[in-house]
DNA sequence: CAGTGAGCGAGCTTCCGCTTGACTT
């Protein structure tokens, strides 16, 4: 029998542990926290200072049974990972186990090698009690704010609400950014840009430049270009720099969520579950951390793969420190398990995100690139402003060789190339000079990863809750993941060519979106209720300053209760005083203005199914009501997108004697046909344009569908219990009453009764 | 499941951070 068990949190890891231990211990995992406050209440005794209730949650009893078990006559090691959660988790074991926590053996490692972990288990500790309260404190603090807080809201705005220290304020950043772009007015200006071409070229290779200054009206560009008619364009300044460009640190969570959703288009939790894939077959380390921590044992195969493929020149060693408030360390950057494997088998978005860590690793080990970025500066006689021509050449690719880091920002609209050689001195002819409408632009929204990065900048959440936390705050309703269809504009163009200035008008689109966040009214009146009551909570620096505590704690400065205590007062009074204040449930009415038709106020307010316009009733008349489509705002709905709403329902007209109407519902668009049979718009279909035609298209394939989906695909003259039917996820077996999935790999069309029968039979366990 | 918007009220909802499977009709 094994002497040694060793307990960590992630059964992966365990199984690799597992192989570098040697047969003398057992490895086994935690899957994480084995306990937690009780579920029931507060599960925190504010009688007995704030002592946690804790409980073992129904699906942990079977590993915590399983840990018991093998912990009987075993030395135990505690190899929780080293952060605050991670003692925690060690000294809950202790607890549950029944194991002094004086004589415990605690060990810690940041990297699964070997190395690391022979080296761990030679200096074993205790479990640090200090650290262990700092999380209590933690826990218990944020039970205290989430327990509290909801229900205030349940009674004051509506019942189901949450809030608490991470998504209130994750919330607040997406309301706030839609505020700025409610209140921004977009502003026309004139951008000049000439081609010029060396005046001894006899080739004329053109080269463009800009003028930085912008004209605020056509008129005044169109001076502009007239002046330039005759004018001598001479170069003033040449400027020639090298700069270097320096690889960015290997993956966090939070970059790997930033660059997969900018390069591969992935959302933060399809990125997660992708690379927990990966995790799992062993081919990348621990995919939740905060650390850009390389171990040396990957730094040398980096070299070594960096030198067979590029040479020793490209082969860089760099040291990352991490620039995040509070982060904890505890793993590895997220990288290759073996740098050499440059490729994977696997699913396309598993090869895909492994390529992704694969280069970014290796780039982070290579050498800075070179470039020289030269600025011409040319002036025009008989003015003041200057044309600028930048350039930028690679002189040494380095890293760019492999990989480069996107931004979240628009590409520039010029992509700088190469400037021909000039001096001072030197005149330049110009080919084109344009002066070219463009539009100031609002701040963009949040999408999944830029929220992630802001709230990881301000010290808000931890890499296993950034994914989690989103899916939170839209299953509350507080905010819509949603695309834009961009809409058309019309622009004017000045151009300067052959002495003349000729004008035309060009369209473009613009402010097309793709699966940005946007706040829905109830996720800005919960803010604004919020802010109102509770600002010191919402405040975004509340995080930082009480992890200031939680570190006084881990430090062993203050006792965790005292620094709770010091929290809950004045915390409590606020939860006191807002129940004792009035609230306005459902927010603020907004006036848009008069039905042109009747005359009557038109408002937008919430309503008791969510945000809605009325057209106010008058005498007998009854208001009409009109709910208010996704992404549309209370705050900034107008009067005519409100009008309308009110185009629905629409009757299309008859076909075989009944009425066809056209409506919104609460799954989006339908048809209706008769009293009671419905069809869903297709995705291409517009409920306000659809014609009776395709409505009765539609009805015809609904029916035809019902049909099918109600004959099954096999039935047994032996048992007609039996029945193999095709439903929404696919083939089914429905038998007396309850229904199986098919094992995959099976031919649902060529099942036979035996087969079912051994189905149900093997699920019935 | 598909339009609604009066009012009453039982019983329920909720946090953040660690970890993976489970599994729909």
């Amino acid at each position: 029998m094994q002497e040694n068990l060793v307990i960590v949190e992630s059964p992966a890891k365990a199984k690799t542990i597992e192989k570098f231990l040697g047969k003398d211990f057992m490895v086994k995992s935690s899957f994480g926290h084995i306990r937690d406050l009780s579920k029931k209440d507060l599960g925190i005794n504010l009688a007995d200072g704030f002592a946690p209730v804790y409980e073992i949650p129904k699906d942990k009893r079977k590993v915590v049974d399983e840990l018991t078990r093998a912990a009987k006559d075993r030395t135990v090691w505690l190899a929780s990972d080293e952060d605050r959660e991670g003692e925690a988790i060690a000294w809950h074991l202790t607890e549950v186990l029944g194991l002094p926590v004086e004589g415990t053996k605690r060990i810690v490692f940041h990297e699964i090698t070997k190395r690391a972990i022979l080296e761990a288990i030679e200096n074993p500790r205790t479990v640090d009690m200090n650290l262990v309260n700092a999380q209590q404190a933690r826990r218990v603090l944020d039970r205290l704010v989430g327990f509290e807080l909801s229900p205030v809201l349940w009674k004051k705005v509506r019942p189901s609400l949450s809030a608490g220290r991470v998504q209130s304020v994750a919330v607040r950043l997406l309301v706030e950014r839609e505020r700025e772009i409610i209140a921004f007015r977009s502003t026309p200006y004139f951008r000049v840009v000439a081609q010029f071409h060396a005046a001894g070229d006899k080739d004329r290779t053109l080269f463009k430049a800009e003028l930085p200054t912008r004209f605020e009206s056509r008129e005044e560009a169109e001076a502009f270009l007239r002046s330039c008619v005759g004018a001598t364009f001479t170069v003033a300044k040449v400027e020639e720099k090298p700069v270097q460009r320096y690889p960015a640190p290997p993956f966090t969570t939070s970059t790997l969520q930033q660059e997969a959703g900018r390069k591969l288009g992935m959302s933060v939790s399809q990125t997660m579950s992708v690379a927990q894939h990966l995790y799992e077959q062993g081919l990348i380390t621990y995919m939740r951390t905060d650390s850009v921590n390389l171990s040396t044992l990957a730094l040398a195969q980096c070299k070594e793969q960096i030198t067979n493929l590029y040479g020793e020149k490209y082969s860089s060693y760099h040291n990352y420190k991490t620039k995040t408030k509070g982060a904890q360390e505890a793993h590895e950057a997220i990288r290759p398990s073996y740098i050499e494997r440059q490729a994977i088998e696997g699913t396309p978005a598993e090869k895909r995100l492994y390529d992704l860590i694969w280069k970014r690793t290796v780039a982070s080990q290579m050498v800075s690139a070179e470039l020289d970025r030269t600025t011409i500066t040319i002036a025009i006689d008989g003015r003041r402003e200057q044309f600028v021509a930048t350039g930028e050449v690679v002189r040494f690719d380095g890293f760019l060789r492999l990989y480069s880091e996107s931004t979240d920002e628009e590409p520039a609209e010029d992509s700088e190339g190469l400037l021909p050689k000039l001096s001072a001195g030197d005149e330049v002819l110009y080919q084109t000079i344009t002066a070219t409408q463009r539009f100031t632009m609002p701040p963009a929204r949040y999408n999944e990863a830029s929220l992630v990065k802001r709230l990881e900048e301000l010290g808000i959440g931890r890499p296993s809750t950034y994914a989690p936390t989103i899916t939170t705050i839209i299953n509350r309703g507080y905010v819509v993941k949603q695309s834009k269809e961009g809409q058309k504009r019309t622009y004017e163009q000045l151009t300067l060519a052959g002495g003349s200035v000729s004008a035309k008008t060009l369209s473009e689109s613009f402010g097309k979106e793709k699966n940005r966040l946007q706040p829905t009214d109830i996720g800005m009146l919960v803010n604004d209720y919020l802010e109102q009551q509770f600002a010191p909570i919402i405040d975004y620096n509340f995080t930082a300053n009480v992890e200031k505590e939680f570190d006084r704690v881990a430090e062993g400065d203050i006792t965790w209760d005292k620094m709770i205590a010091a929290f809950y007062g004045p915390f409590h009074r606020m939860v006191d005083t807002a129940i004792e204040t009035q609230s306005d449930k459902h927010g603020q009415a907004r006036v848009l203005g008069a039905d042109p038709k009747t005359g009557r106020t038109v408002k937008a307010r919430i309503g008791r199914y969510g945000p809605m316009v009325e057209i106010e009733g008058e005498g007998e008349e009854k208001p009409r009501f009109a709910s208010l489509k996704k992404g549309q705002l209370i705050e900034s709905i107008t009067l005519d997108e409100a009008l309308a709403l009110f185009a629905l329902p629409r009757t299309l007209g008859e076909w075989e004697g009944e009425p066809m109407v056209v409506g919104l519902g609460r799954f989006g668009a339908y048809v209706r046909w008769g009293k009671s049979t419905f069809a869903s718009l297709a995705k291409g279909d517009d409920p306000y344009t659809l014609t009776l035609e395709r409505g009765v298209e539609l009805i015809k394939a609904h029916q035809a569908q019902r049909t099918a989906a109600n004959t099954p695909i096999r039935s047994f003259a032996e048992d007609p219990d039996m029945l193999v039917k095709n439903g929404r996820y696919g083939a089914y077996i429905a038998y007396k009453g309850k229904n199986y999935r098919i094992p995959k790999g099976t031919k649902p069309e060529e099942l036979t009764l035996d087969e079912c029968l051994k189905i149900v039979a093997a699920s019935k366990k």
